[in-house]
DNA sequence: CTCAACCTTCCCACAATGGGAAGGTCAACG
DNA sequence: CGTTGACCTTCCCATTGTGGGAAGGTTGAG
């Protein structure tokens, strides 16, 4: 199976399978007569595995402890509840970070009045830090969680 | 004051406040016959607005639209409430996917017995995506919260 | 005068991912 | 058989914010 048919499969794309290959998450894939990569079911099943590991936002390198936790089965399965338990908690962190930082900016959007007058008490809010930030400093927890292309939205 | 003064009083690296001159978040600062940068008062708050919305999860893009509504006061504070709301918007997203994600991963977990034996429904679960996964693709929402140096904690 | 503590500019690294160029291969169609 | 388009290969570059560190200039205190 060519790269393009195993990355349709996995969901995840060949530049990142060339990648995950490159910095050893994954094996050297087999090579056919003109250098193609070649992939098997198995390899399949593993590529899945980081799609799904990715999506829970585990960073690469928890994903390579998975990974080799999955490879070994005979190890306890301690530890990958250890680690697993361990992004929860990091999860949960950045949850009530971003929660707090929610509220922070409600509480400033509150009492803007959002129309054509020109004082707007969000900026001064930004400007004069009062109470209300409670060291939501970036708090080390972080794991690449939604590295997504920049959002294009509206506000482009 | 030099930068680093600025720095300590402002709470923004000395790397970073060189950075934000250099891509044109800041005007360039006044220069001293050495040389060296020279910082005013006002320079500090702007600094500190900077280190605020920063704080606040915003990215520098969005820095500079709110630095430019703060410096133009005649303009309408609509723009800065939309800002302010779309980043509101953004982080309640994620906060939500976040959220999924570690339900999913306790569910997991539960049935992990955590100790000796080898089997690890955790690692089944995430080979096979079960539907306890609710699309949670990365979703566009970003801006680059928390981009915080790797996590050196325990399991380093 | 010397030494530490500043400052300056440069370049490098990181996480993960995408874009794209320059070139090789292959399959199908005419 | 030849061309064409869709693959594949490896390289290099950009992104976002941040830090590390080198090589060199300044300054102030002892």
């Amino acid at each position: 199976m060519n790269i393009g048919a195993a990355s349709e499969r996995s969901g995840v794309s060949a530049k990142m399978i060339r990648y995950y290959e490159e910095i050893g998450l994954l094996a050297p894939a087999a090579r056919r007569d003109n250098s193609y990569r070649d992939y098997a079911e198995t390899d399949i099943v593993l590529l899945q595995f980081i799609r799904r590991t990715r999506d829970l936002g585990f960073s690469l390198e928890e994903v390579g402890s998975l990974l080799a936790l999955w490879r070994d089965r005979k190890r306890s399965s301690r530890e990958v509840k250890r680690l697993a338990q361990a992004h929860i908690e990091d999860l949960e962190q950045r949850i009530k970070d971003m929660r707090t930082v929610v509220r922070t900016l409600r509480e400033l959007t509150q009492n803007c009045h959002g129309d054509e007058r020109s004082d707007c008490p969000i900026l001064e809010g930004l400007a004069a830090p009062r109470k209300t930030t409670p060291r939501t400093r970036p708090s080390r927890t972080r794991s690449a969680l939604y590295g997504a292309e920049h959002s294009e939205r509206d506000r482009s």
